[in-house]
This record gives C-alpha cells, sequence and structure tokens, in this order.
DNA sequence: CCTGAAAATGGTTACGTAACCATTTTGTTA
DNA sequence: TAACAAAATGGTTACGTAACCATTTTCAGG
C-alpha cells in the first residue's frame, strides 16, 4: 500500500511536508505544494485514516446500537442518525440489539475505540451503564434512558400513554386493552403509566386481565392475539405502546377477519413514517416537533464529542395525538 | 488510556507477554497468564482494536453502501448485512446513498481502510467502478450491479418483470402502466425489460404513455400519479418496479379514493417483508429462495476476505409470484 | 550586501499493537 | 550432572500518520 512516506519520496520532499500539504496547505510554499499533490496523484495515494486516528486518539467514528429494523421506529432513527453523522465527517458502526445479545455487543463496541456512542436498547436500571461511565466514552441515549442517565433525549412518555388512553376513553371505549412491554424499559413504564393514570382520572376501573405485559416479538403478540381472544369480554379498542405492536396486531385482526377501526379501534404510539401510509393510517401519539429523536440525539452528541462539552443533555419532547383512521367512537350495538 | 504497556509494568512482565495472554495463551505458562489477566481485570484494560489494525493491516471493518431505508427492500438487506457481519467480528460503516451523494461517499469510504465493500447503489456504467477495482479492497454488489461486475447477487431481473406483466395480462388487463427508473440502473433495466417482453410475446402493444421511468422519490412519484391520471384511457393496472413504488402509488390511489384491486391492480417486485401485512397484502415477485440477497452478498464477501478467494461470486436468484390480494381479474364493465 | 525575522521545510518521535528474532528458563535424557 | 531441546519470556521493530522541535531558506529593511 501506498504511503505518505511513498508520496514523499516520490515529490523529492520530507513525509512531514506530505502531511502538511494535506492538513495545513497554507504552510507550504506553491510549487511544493503541487509537486506533492501531483506525487499523490500518480500514486493514487490516499491517507490511512487509521494511523490518523492511532497519533490523534480519536476515531471519527459513533458506534449506534439499535433496535431492530422490523420496529420502523428505529428505521426513521438510523436513516437520521447514519446520515447526520456522515455529513459530519462521522463513520458510524451500526449494530443491531435484539436485548439478549447485548452483552456482546458492548465487548465488541469496547474493543474499538469510538469517540461516541448513541444507543436506545438500555434497560432502566441495566448494570452495563456503569461500565459507560467508566469508559470515559461520550454517550447519549435516544429513546429509552437509564434510571440514571446523564444524556438522554426521550418523548415524554407518560404523557403519551396518558393522550393514547384519553383519546380512546373519549370515544366512550371502556373496555380497552393495554399491549406493551417490558417494563423493565422508560419508554414502556413510563407509557403504561401514563395510561393507567388516564384511566384513574375518569374514574374508569382497568381489570388486570386487559394489560398484557409482552415484549414486541411477532411470537409472543400473536399468543396475546390469541389470549385477547379468549378474554370473556372482547375489548372494543386496544393500546399498543408502540406503533411496531400497533400494527402487528392490526395485523393479526384483519387477517382474522376483523374491521378496524369498526370491530375494534388501534392506537399506537411513536408516530413512525409508515403509520401515514393510507393503507394502514394508524391513530398515534408522537412528538410534535418536526425532528426526530434519533436526529435531535446524533445533534447533540457530535456537539458534545467535539467541543468536549459535559454539560447534561436531557431533552423530554412533549407529545400530541394524530388522530387518522383506525380509531372511532364505541357505538353501543346492544 | 490505559495500554498493553501499562498491564505489562503492573503484572512485572514485557509487553510481549501481555500480547501473548491475549492471542496465544497456550505459550504463556498459567501463573504468567494469571498474573497478567489480573493486571488487565484490576487496570481495566482494553486492547486498542485501531493499533492493532494498523500492524496487522486489516480493519475487521466493512463498508456498507445501502439504498435509504424507505425503501423496505433495504430494511430487510441492511439487518441481514449487519447482523451476519457482527456475528463473524466484523464492524459495519453504513452509509444510505441516494444517488446524489453518491461519489462523496465513495470518497469517504476510502479514506478509512476497510476490508471489504458491499453496496447496492451502483449504475451499470458507473465510472467509480474502475476506481473500486483499482483499490484492490474486496467488493460486492447486490441487488444492482455493474455491467463488468466480477461480484455480484441479484434478482433474475427480467424473469421477475416478466412474470410481474403476464400475470396482470393473464387477469386480462391490458392497459397496464409501468412506473419505475432510472434504466441505467442493472434492477430496472432488466425488470423494463422483461416487462416489455411478456407483452411482446402475448402479442399486446405498449404504448409509449403507458410507460413511465421515473425515479424513485416520493415527489416524483406523485407526479407520476397525477400523469397517469390525465391519461385519456387510465390504466386497470399498474406495474411497479420494485415493492416501494407499488407501495407508493398504492398510497396515492387510495387517498384518491380509488379502491385496489377493484378499481386498479396494483403489482411490484421484491417481495419485501411489509409486502405481507394484511393492511397491504401486496401481490408481488420476489426471489423463490428464503435468504434475501443482501445475507447471500454479505456471506460471499466475508467468505472472500477470509479465504483470499479470488473466484468470481456471481449469483442471479430466480424469482417466482407471491399472489395477493392487490391485483384482480379485469372485468368488462360496458 | 548584511542582518534578522518570518516563512518554509526537515528530522525525530509517539501513538498501541503484534511480528519477529533473541535470550533465558525449564525439564528431560543420557 | 551435563547436555540439549523445548518452553517461556523479553527486546526491538514496523505499521502510517501528525505533533513537535530543529534547521534551512527567503526576503524586507538598513
Amino acid at each position: 500500500m501506498v504511503s505518505s512516506k511513498d508520496v514523499a519520496k516520490y515529490a523529492g520532499v520530507s513525509q512531514t511536508t506530505v502531511s502538511r500539504v494535506l492538513n495545513y496547505p497554507d504552510l507550504v510554499k506553491r510549487p511544493t505544494y503541487k509537486k506533492v499533490m501531483d506525487a499523490i496523484e500518480a500514486l493514487n495515494y490516499i491517507p490511512d485514516g487509521n494511523a490518523r486516528s492511532l497519533v490523534q486518539q480519536k476515531t471519527d467514528t459513533i458506534a449506534l446500537i439499535s433496535g431492530p429494523l422490523y420496529n420502523p421506529f428505529f428505521v426513521d432513527s438510523t436513516t437520521s442518525i447514519v446520515n447526520y453523522a456522515n455529513q459530519n465527517g462521522f463513520k458510524i458502526n451500526v449494530h443491531f440489539s435484539n436485548d439478549e445479545n447485548i452483552t456482546e455487543t458492548y465487548n465488541f463496541i469496547f474493543e474499538n475505540k469510538v469517540d461516541g456512542i448513541i444507543m436506545s436498547s438500555i434497560l432502566l436500571e441495566d448494570p452495563v451503564f456503569i461500565k459507560l461511565e467508566n469508559s470515559g466514552i461520550p454517550f447519549i441515549t435516544y429513546n429509552r434512558k437509564h434510571k440514571s442517565n446523564k444524556n438522554f433525549v426521550e418523548m415524554d412518555n407518560e404523557q403519551a400513554g396518558f393522550i393514547a388512553a384519553s383519546h380512546l376513553l373519549s370515544l366512550n371505549h371502556e373496555n380497552i386493552c393495554w399491549v406493551g412491554g417490558p417494563l423493565e424499559m422508560s419508554t414502556f413504564k413510563g407509557r403504561y403509566e401514563g395510561f393507567l393514570k388516564a384511566f384513574q382520572e375518569k374514574g374508569v376501573t382497568v381489570k388486570q386481565e386487559q394489560l398484557f405485559i409482552t415484549d414486541s416479538s411477532k411470537d409472543e403478540l400473536y399468543q396475546t392475539f390469541l389470549k385477547m381472544e379468549k378474554l370473556s369480554e372482547k375489548p372494543t379498542a386496544l393500546c399498543a405502546a408502540t406503533d411496531a405492536i400497533a400494527i402487528e396486531m392490526m395485523d393479526f385482526y384483519i387477517s382474522a377477519g376483523y374491521r378496524v377501526p369498526e370491530d375494534i379501534s388501534i392506537i399506537g404510539i411513536d408516530n413512525v413514517e409508515i403509520s401515514r401510509h393510507a393503507s394502514i393510517n394508524l391513530t398515534t401519539v408522537g412528538i410534535a416537533s418536526p425532528v426526530g429523536l434519533g436526529q435531535l440525539a446524533i445533534e447533540s452528541l457530535i456537539k458534545e464529542i467535539r467541543e468536549k462539552n459535559k454539560a447534561c443533555i436531557q431533552i423530554t419532547e412533549t407529545v400530541r395525538l394524530f388522530e387518522r383512521k383506525t380509531t372511532i367512537e364505541k357505538r353501543g350495538w346492544v
């Protein structure tokens, strides 16, 4: 491989001058500059970013630990994060975590110096948090957060759950099922609590059997669907903790011959891009601002890396209802 | 930052021995091994992957140039690629290309030594191909290919276009629009030619005005929709070059009050995951094998990197129809 | 034409690791 | 116990770059 030494020899200058041509061209006389550039051209020289990283003690690389892309929330956030980072000269090492391989994922990341870590996959009381803190690497979470998180970008999850439940209650639904979990994750916990709070304020009682604390895997969601089918009183509405869950449940209901929303109202939370689609038209709750959580987080992280800014980044975005066509007023059909 | 020298000093051994403990533990006596491991533990030492890369002349990193995730094809392929690579100890640097920033993207990648490149975004006659060849870095394309590509994984695009068109023709549609492009891309070119071939074999004529060669941006697709609305003879069926286009067009039609498939049949190509969803149920053409193109490509690339295998990888997967609910027989309504 | 400061360039080093070769230690066999 | 091979460990180097300090060149002003 051709190195800056080869270029130096070819151009008849020192390696130092070659480095200078690329990094401080103003310090080099024009003719010398040209000689070197010609040599670079002729030899097809490309500087080795790895070697540069070693000497400069920075990698211009950020590790992203995202949830799986079959959750459309992460489609949106991954897109923003990768594009924004690349535009700002950072590489993104992507990892998709299913919350099981998470330890390996972190070890993998620690092995390779990165300038920062941006992630969603963390539990409220995750033990990995201490390792992250000790590593000294700037990191930020988006969507979810840890109980002692310094830097995070989230939506107001409790408000979101509250708005979703309130919307269904205002449409006269009372037999409303909750689907989502696990509650070790800040998102699900907040949304769940908001959901319950709405019932409490309205004075409507929630039965234990209406609450399904599940993970988001297709299998378990299908099992949940089957359980709901066996309920003595079938729900007239369903509050899903995420759009991904809502869309999946909708699939099961429609496949089973139900009409949405006539037979069952469904609401999600996240307002992912695909929920807008005319075939889906999911009523949902999402952040009011047009800038997504991923985008906010990566902007903050890069700022912190650049400015060695040690200030806390704690953003909780306010949310609102996006009313579409999967929820409808409950009609008495007695 | 704590280095292997620090560990060596702490453990009272040489740096060489520390390195050996981690890479060739069998060459180290048990007590020494333990001393070093204890030191590593005590100092919280993590080897620097960058330094290792420099001396070993490999990075364990693969660059991925994917199309945008709003095309669900790339959701599926990116997931397989990232997961498979990570499981095999490779990091993935992700880049989303919109075919405009492509030159910058390539320069960005060349600046940082990677062990391989896996990409979709390339034109049939892309000039960047020569730079890729000259770089000596193993690379493979999936989905699309270059006219002189050595390594690629694709579907049989012509067969796909042929099957899609044949399906619509067999349902007695004749006024069928084609939407997709540009033809500089192998996928669109092949599918388009297959589409035309089906008409030719059936002896049905295609009018120029039925053929819409567009890019896949939402804006341009909407313009295309408007043009189709103004056609003297409105189409009864639509063959989209990709599922992404099909799903987008479906959105426009439904939003405008049309029913799919009663008012217009729509077929796509790719068989992306989301097309299976009960709310979408897109009839489409996709590879018969359950293993996706991205997965095939990353497996081949990693094999090539590991074995320095210089054999050509040229895979063209056969395709079949996935009949769902967006296509229906044309009824005479005169 | 000389002087001195500024401009331009060069030499050397460190970054953290693994490869390579050299040296010391261990243990076996005669 | 001597001899010697094998096992264990150490010293030095290279990887390719930018930082740092040293040296040479240039050129303005007297």
